[in-house]
Formats: structure tokens, sequence, C-alpha cells
DNA sequence: TTAATTTACGCAAACGATTGCGTAAAATGG
DNA sequence: CCATTTTACGCAATCGTTTGCGTAAATTAA
């Protein structure tokens, strides 16, 4: 009745009097097994709940038929809609995804990529966030050949495949929005320094200031790391300092981080200073005031990721031409 | 330079001249080795970055140093922080946690059990969105020992080990806080009938009303699963008919739908109607009105059950003691 | 010095599947 | 009727590890 070790090949050819080679040739329906042969072998084998063991399929073939995605945090909307688009596709070619954060720590992201290498996932999608010389030496640590695609946060060489949204436009967009709000100081919750969507929305965020004629002021721009106590102090002493009179922020936690500490100050500043924010959080449109988003298409993102990484695997690094694309973002909650 | 191929123990052996079985032996440290000829070994096997293949470990030892958990949906924050718990207490015990989301889709649900079982995973941590009796099946038919934990929507029979929280007291202690807001006309938006956590929710629920000398209206109580259209359809009948006075929601999804439905309704209704509902999200203290939340010990939740997993794991299904654990939940945002 | 033990390594069999090749028997051709 | 092809299967190697066992050489004991 019930099941105490798993059946394998060999009990079937044993029970029925057959190799293991034929009961294995007549499962995977060969045309050199005899068409009685099949079915005795195919209905015994259903009856027992005979299920091939994937790790010594994995052994002998090379491959895993699964794909392994690292983002830094699964709660965070932007993330888990990647996965989505990253999973429509996959499964749609009989691959598996297989799920992975990072906490934002470099030390599990580096322990998760070797986990990977070793495990044999057949590729990987990948937005570090770690610095991109250590990923690269990650990488070239882990011997092996991994093909990766790299979206959101990606290296700044050609030599990868790349998916990302218009980083620099997007900011542009936001900024000019507010400033078109009347607004002209207007401080940047930027993420860490270095790392490729900082610089880009940063960069996009001094244009367009400077386009309005408004010159950029160090003073409203602070880097934050991935700690809410970092996010704080910076937001609190620009309060006191500064007090400016919109905030662009550059990620989900950093825009209602802003929200919260603005949402405390006294009126009338409370409901003037407008909030622009990169978010894909699904009931940010809830909020009153209300919070501007910064809208990336993060399922699409993830379905472009994940089809140029099954054709990279397809191609079994043969001809490898590297991808590199970027898709708009859209501002929404801006009556 | 570049790698083309994995180093394997073979490889290491020829270029040094000694077994595989030596060098196996050296890499583990085994005492039967030399200490000089360990010390080759290793700084060779360390400066060809020589990594062992977990597949075939895996295949050798019959196990797979890590274990699947099956939720819904990734970016639901409650489940996000189960993970989270489960990676803590995993990884610790030097085991990897491979999330897999099924989005309240069956077909995938059963799916994934039985990739994970054919994969090997050590243990599987499950909130089945599949009716019982489905997942009893695909238990059974899975051919393989592989032991499990539910944790959220659980079975109803004691030969499994189980984590929940309180549903039926926090459901009581949520709709008793509606009714002593002088509330009466408390509508319930429930999740799928037949699960756990509904049955229980409900139960509070009716209980807290008859507490109150209040009858159980079964106009106000609507099920839904998990498709939009069907809560937006049940939101929108019951303002048409029957214009509830709150609403208890029974799950994340539910709530931000009810605040938005009544977020829209006419003043004064929209900001008297109260709210209150099952939600872990982060940021559903900056909604004004307030949306009232019940928030699940859910990282708690996440730790108990891989503790649960893992002990058993490691009995190896000698002695099965059945747990049932369950923690209570707390409710937030009620001033 | 000789016997008993220990040390340090190699051989080969596993783990569970797939697959190239070999070969009887059956089918086909002339 | 004999030669050739086809059919239908079995043998054994393979994927990359680990590990029980066997055994020379080195060490220790008596």
């Amino acid at each position: 009745m019930d099941q105490e070790r798993p059946v394998k090949l060999s009990d079937i050819s044993k029970a029925l009097n057959l190799s293991v080679s034929t009961v294995s040739r007549a499962l995977n329906d060969s045309h050199e097994i005899g068409e009685d042969t099949k079915r005795i072998v195919q209905s015994y084998a259903a009856r027992v709940n005979y299920r091939p063991n994937l790790i010594a399929q994995s052994l002998k073939e090379m491959n895993t038929r699964y794909i392994a995605i690292i983002v830094p945090e699964i709660s965070n909307s932007f993330f888990a809609e990647i996965v989505n688009g990253v999973e429509f596709v996959a499964n749609n070619q009989g691959y598996h995804v297989v799920i992975y954060q990072t906490h934002d720590s470099t030390e599990r992201e580096i322990n998760i990529i070797r986990d990977v290498a070793r495990r044999k996932a057949d590729g990987l999608l990948l937005s570090p966030s770690t610095n991109q010389k250590e990923v690269n030496e990650v990488m070239k640590s882990i011997g092996a050949k991994l093909p990766v695609v790299y979206f959101d946060r990606v290296p700044s060489d050609n030599y990868c495949h790349k998916v990302v949204c218009d980083n620099y436009q997007a900011a542009f967009d936001a900024t000019t929005w507010l400033i078109n709000q009347g607004k002209r100081r207007i401080a940047h919750m930027a993420g860490p320094s270095g790392i490729s969507i900082s610089i880009e929305r940063m960069a996009g965020y001094s244009a367009a200031l400077l386009n309005a004629g408004i010159s950029v002021d160090p003073n409203l721009i602070r880097y934050s790391n991935f700690l809410a106590r970092e996010a704080w102090d910076n937001l609190r002493d620009l309060e006191e300092k500064y007090q400016p009179d919109a905030y662009f922020a550059s990620s989900d936690r950093l825009s209602f981080y802003c929200y919260e500490a603005v949402q405390k100050l006294p009126e009338p500043r409370a409901s003037e200073v407008k909030i622009v924010g990169f978010t894909n959080a699904p009931f940010a449109h809830l909020l009153r005031p209300k919070l501007s988003a910064i809208v990336q298409p993060a399922f699409d993102m993830g379905k472009i990721a994940a089809e140029m990484l099954l054709n990279t695997i397809a191609k079994k690094n043969k001809d490898i031409e590297y991808g590199f694309i970027k898709l708009p973002a859209v501002l929404k909650n801006i009556e």
C-alpha cells in the first residue's frame, strides 16, 4: 500500500523479466521496442507509480531543465512580477524556475551563485546586489559555463545579455513632471551608488533639472543602501536642513519611506510635498495623498530575459550574440 | 584562461597521478590520506577551481540538501515573510530553500509537487491551494517518501505536520472589534470555501456576531476564489443590495479589494465603512482612512515549519510524531 | 629479527538512468 | 531454399561522486 522506496527501472525489469535497457526504451517509446512489450511495460510502470529519478537523468544528460533566478527580495512587487514573466516563458518551454533571494547581501548572493552552478542549473537570471567586479570574480571562479542574463541592475560592459527599463528616460520624465507641478527643490532619494540603475536614474534626474534651468543641489541628493535606518536618517536630515518641496525616490522601498516621512510632517507641508517614485506595488494607487509611481514593465522584462536565456541555452553557447534590451517605464497616478 | 568544461575528480587524479578515490578522500579530509597528499590535492583543486558536481553527489548520497516551499504567490507579503522564516532556519542548517508558486492553480500545484518529488528534494513545505482529497492523491502517487509540513492552509486530519495561526481567534477578535465600533451589518469577504482557513475564519466571525447578539446574515457572506473578477462582483452586489457598514476580509488581496471598493463609494459612506482584513503588507498602515489589519506571525510560522521539517528529515521518518502548532495573530491599525 | 599492526593508497562497485553496439530470431527478397 | 535485412531485445559503458575492501609498504611490538 504505502510505498517505502521509490520504484526504479531495475524493479520493473525484474518484475517483467526484461532488461533495464528495454524497460527504459519502452517507457521512452523507442521504435526498437515491440508494441506489446511497450504496452506491458508502460501499464506496469503506471500501476506501480514509477517516476524517473531526475537526479540520475540530469547526471546522464548533463542538463537539469531548470533555470535559476536570483533577486534581492521576492516580496518586492517589481521582482515578483519579473519572476512571473520568467515563469510564463520558461514553463511553456518545459523549464522549471527556481527562485532565490539575496536580501541584498553580497555574501548570500555569492553563495547562491556558487550553489546554482554546482547544482548545474541550465541558466541563471541575475540582478546583482553585489558590485560588478566581485560578480565577475565569482562568475569566473564557478568553474563552469553557466549562461547568464542580467536584468534591472546590469554590468556596464557589452559582453553579456542584459534586460533593463529605460531608467534615464523614466527619471527624466518623473523629475520633469515634478517641475511642471511647480516644484523646484526636488530631493533625490537614490539607491546605492555605483550600480547601474542608480547611475542612470541620477543622470535622468540631473538632466531634467538642468533642462528646466534648475541647478543640481548635491545637498538634495541622498544615497541609501537597503537598510531602513540609513534611509530614515537621510530623510530626517533633509527635512531638518533643506525642506524639499518634492521627492524623487529611486526604489520601491524608498518610495514608501518617503511617503511615510512626508505623511508625518505638519500641515500644510504634508499635503503639499509631492512624491514620485519607482514602484510596482499593486496597491500604491490607493494612497491619499497620491504617491505618483514610475511603473516598470516588469512582467515583460521577465519574459524577455527568460527568452534570451533559453535561446542562449538552446544554442549551447555557440554563436554568442549578446543582447541588450531596454523597455520604457510609465508614469502613473499623476492625475 | 576561460574554463570550458568544469574540472572533475578524474582531471585532478590524472594531473597528480593519483587515483580518483584518493583525490576524493583527500578533498574530504579523510584520515586515511597522508598529510602531504592532502595538501597537494587540496591546493591543486583550489587552483583549478574544482567544484564538486552536486548532481553526482546527490545521486550517490540519496539526498539533495535542499527543501522546497510551495506558496500561492510570492508577492503576497504573508508568504514572502514565511519564506524568509524558512530560509532563516534552513540556511543555518546548511539547507537551501527552493521557492515555487502555484498562482492558486491546482494544475500547477500538482505539477510542482511531482517535480519536487522527482528532483528528490529532502522535504516539502506546502500550503495547498488544491482541495485536500486531491493533494492526498498526489502525495500517494509520487511514489516516494517525502517529508511534508503543511502551513497556513492545512488538512483536517491529524496524521501530518501543521503550522497555522489561530484563525478562529483572530477572526473573532476582528469581528468583535468592528462590533465595538458600533457596526452591525458586517460583511464577510471569505476565501474559497472548503479550505481550512476559510472555515475557521468564518467560524470566528459567526461566533463573534452571535456573541454580540447579532444574527448571521448569509447575504453578507461572500466566498471568492482568487480571481479579481469574482471578488469585484461580490463587492458590487453587496453594495447594491445590502450596503454593509463594515467589511471583514479574509485575505491580503480581498482586504485591498474591499478598501478600493469602499474608497470609491460616495461620502459619507466612504469614510464611515470600516474594514478589517488579514494582511501582512508592510505599507498597509499608510492608508487613510485606515485599513485595520490582522497580522499573522508569518516569519515565526516559517521558522517553526522549517524546524519541524528539518527534524523530520533528520529522523528519516522514524518515530513520526506529528506536530500541530498554532500561533496567535495580532490586530493592528485600530487606533 | 619476525610477526602484527598501521598507514596510505588503488580497484571496483555502487547511485539510477540512457544509449551505442552486438546478436539471436523473425521477416523479407531473389 | 538460402542470403539478407529487419525486428526486438540484452550487455555494458557512461555521467561524477563516494566508499568498502584489498594490499603493498612502513611502522610498531615482542
